[in-house]
DNA sequence: CGTTGAATGCAAATTATTTATCATTTGACC
DNA sequence: GGTCAAATGATAAATAATTTGCATTCAACG
């Protein structure tokens, strides 16, 4: 659903090794410890961030404050372009997942980026245009798909070698539907030899129907 | 919920006159009659396109080829942005609704003007990074919110002067659900009188409690 | 001003989803 | 290896939404 991997364009490595080293030393490497907050829903703290090592999950939280996780960004990755283009609240809570580094840019390190690397603009317009596309699209299938659809496209695209690490409640909360409906849906994807169901993991046994649902 | 038009930043708006002046030059003038099609979901040409004069409707089509209206567009707002800049398809029909003038750009038009006009790019950042902002915000209100909120956001969002002009069924479409339950759900927020139901349109008659379900 | 297609209102039957609850399984940790 | 909290499997009852069908209202247009 909102997959901020896919179409793939990782800001970082759309721009050129010169160009990424001057983004480098145009912001500061800050270290997040495993577990650790970066930012929260609602946060008015603007600025731009690009996971330079380890590994970030995206999400935000019930009204109890249990975390729920949406997607998770690796190397190269970058969060929180919006507040740094316009004053508007952070849209999503993020935590570090293992210990990691990441390049904290004012808006104003971004801008003067924008104004003096000739390929930073065109390589963030691409970034954000991508992130559209994905999120218009997720919001068609809430519109369009039935939970199974979604559910199967969920696990299709956000699995690693035909495996799929999610707890339940996850996938719930990314389809928009309770865990006990995604309980029964993944059941009957069992049930048609489409997954298997694990503790913590579902591993996808054919990726080619689960899309022709 | 997607309303392209909040928060306001169309793109034409935020460029200096000379600016509007340059990108005018950049691309073609064409002009579209009441109810022509500007171009389909799933198209691959790409542009960017302008409303110079005139409003178009943005939206998508059942399997029957009946019209489903997501949202209108006036003059200064820009759509296909996405496909200047990535090869993809178009994420919806774009029609005309009365005669209107548009601007199109080819992607190679839009690639120079960023090169070009130093206000551009930034413009176009600030515009993608707002919508990007609205449609996620949709997303999470698809997954938190109950059908009773998101139409009463919709209604709000979507008034003039207190006023909606627009049919149940399209209300249904955004919402993302069928047309019997916005009939229901519109029966119900009249009956606690913070709306009134009309032919083609409805009334707000009290958006702060709207905003309150 | 009467006709007509489109839009809306509404109801019944069916299907889907949620909530609440509890048992079972799993993996982390002592 | 035993303990414990978290995750999963499963079920029933309650609620919500859909589908289908039809009646009514509206406005455009001849």
């Amino acid at each position: 659903m909102v997959d901020f991997s896919r179409p793939n364009v990782p800001l970082l490595h759309q721009l050129s090794p010169a160009s990424v080293e001057t983004v480098q030393r145009s912001g500061v490497s800050v270290k997040y410890a495993a577990g650790q907050t970066i930012h929260l829903r609602g946060d008015m703290k603007p600025g731009l961030s690009i996971v330079l090592e380890g590994r970030v999950r995206v999400g935000t939280q019930r009204e109890d404050g249990t975390p729920l996780t949406i997607t998770e960004l690796g190397e190269g990755h970058s969060f929180g372009e919006i507040t740094s283009f316009i004053k508007l609240p952070r849209t999503h809570d993020v935590t570090a997942i293992v210990d990691s580094r990441i390049l904290q840019l004012t808006a104003a390190d971004n801008q003067q980026l924008i104004e003096t690397q000739p390929d930073y603009a065109p390589a963030m317009l691409k970034m954000l245009a991508a992130r559209l596309y994905l999120t218009l699209e997720t919001v068609e299938d809430f519109r369009q798909k039935t939970p199974l659809q979604r559910l199967a496209e969920l696990l299709v695209s956000s699995a690693n070698d035909g495996l799929v690490t999610a707890l339940q409640t996850d996938l719930a909360y990314t389809i928009g539907v309770s865990r006990v409906t995604v309980g029964k849906l993944l059941k009957a994807l069992e049930q048609k030899r489409l997954i298997k169901r694990g503790y913590g993991q579902i591993e996808i046994l054919d990726s080619q129907r689960l899309l022709m649902l």
